[in-house]
DNA sequence: ACATGGTTTAACAATATTGTTAATACAAAT
DNA sequence: ATTTGTATTAACAATATTGTTAAACCATGT
């Protein structure tokens, strides 16, 4: 009965092709495309290259699946820096930046690879169709409506939204990029990890609120 | 004679190894060290491959030679973001984010090529040694003693001047990391190269002297 | 002219890396 | 029990990539 052996299936796939999947997400994460072998991927996972093979057929393909995943981690973060849009535009910042900085936190490797695998191949992983930039372009737009609104009313300081976004995520992933040269560096910075991500939580929230902090003078 | 050699050699050496040197720094700049490959890099300086070999054994030495030279350019920006000595302290600020800017504008494929071959490879390329460590910490404690003089004088916020530091490197370093993404992203921001980054340059200074403004109430 | 020494070439060697295939084991269905 | 199809293995193939070498080249100094 097909039923039962999909569900056997279910059950039994926790071993190789699983196996093999997360044994090249943890080498395609920190070592990149070109920099991960198809043979080590096997040996992490305890089976024979050509199992790799078999299931995934080019290193190409097991690296897309991986992609994908990451990609779609990406997308999360990106929407959670702009916040919460129940809650006023003013909070809505604050959540923003809180939320998008814990995802990042939660997932420290995703930036670089990202960064190296995706953003520098346009060709090959094209993730923006027009339908998805027009959407991103209206997200943006109201986000903006929204806040001039708001600058009227003497609630915040007028700013160009894209530029606050930007700014946003780069204070909130730079510094996990950085962090093991921060590390280094500021001995005694980054000496309590915990403390360390507490405090650029703190200081990435404290930045954004004054920058769109209304003048009094 | 041997002076006459020399000079000679200074001269004819702009041909072979500077060729090569040229092209490898293309391509390990963009690619990487796993990414590049010594063929390509023969090709483009329009040598034979051995030539490669002969100047420079390995492909990890001919690697080496570009880091020192990226690892120099990478230094000059982190001092350029500690602005200059000479003047007050919120002015040295606002030097130091407007001439870091600046030096990674003009160099804008230095971070991710320092971020990957570098900093995540901190068994190879130990460029911080304890003296310079050492250097390195007197420097933001004499920032911060200043910081907080200025400070008690009601000039500016109390701030830690390391977080100031981390924020003014990621506000400025992090833009270019994602400049093919946010160019695809945001059409109409990136639209105009020079405009953008004239927008980012002021941003970054708005929001860093923000940050260090004294709160009026 | 000849010797010297750095430069260049072309062909080769060695290894790493990805991908394929034929044979086999194994589990489930009929 | 036989069939069927997936999973697995081991050995091999193909290519890419780095590195080596012997011989030729060429400018310079003697």
């Amino acid at each position: 009965m097909l039923l039962i052996k999909n569900i056997m299936d279910k059950k039994e796939k926790t071993t190789t092709e699983q196996l093999i999947l997360e044994a090249a997400e943890e080498e395609f994460l920190t070592k990149g495309f070109d920099g991960a072998r198809t043979t080590v991927i096997a040996e992490r996972a305890g089976v024979t290259h050509a199992m790799l093979h078999y299931y995934f057929r080019t290193k190409e393909q097991l690296f897309e699946r991986i992609v994908a995943k990451i990609t779609a981690l990406v997308a999360q973060t990106v929407l959670a820096a702009m916040g919460d849009p129940q809650k006023p535009i003013v909070e809505r910042i604050r959540s923003g930046v809180a939320s998008h900085f814990d995802l990042v936190a939660a997932h420290p490797l995703l930036p670089r690879f990202f960064l190296n695998e995706v953003v520098l191949r346009p060709e090959r992983y094209n993730l923006l169709n027009d339908s998805l930039k027009e959407r991103i372009s209206a997200l943006f737009m109201q986000l903006q409506t929204e806040a001039d609104r708001a600058a009227g009313a003497g609630e915040m300081e007028a700013v160009d939204m894209r530029h606050l976004f930007l700014s946003i995520v780069s204070l909130n992933v730079f510094p996990f990029l950085a962090l093991p040269f921060a590390e280094r560096l500021l001995g005694d910075l980054a000496g309590d990890r915990e403390k360390f991500l507490a405090a650029r939580k703190a200081e990435a929230i404290e930045t954004i609120l004054r920058r769109i902090q209304k003048q009094k003078p």
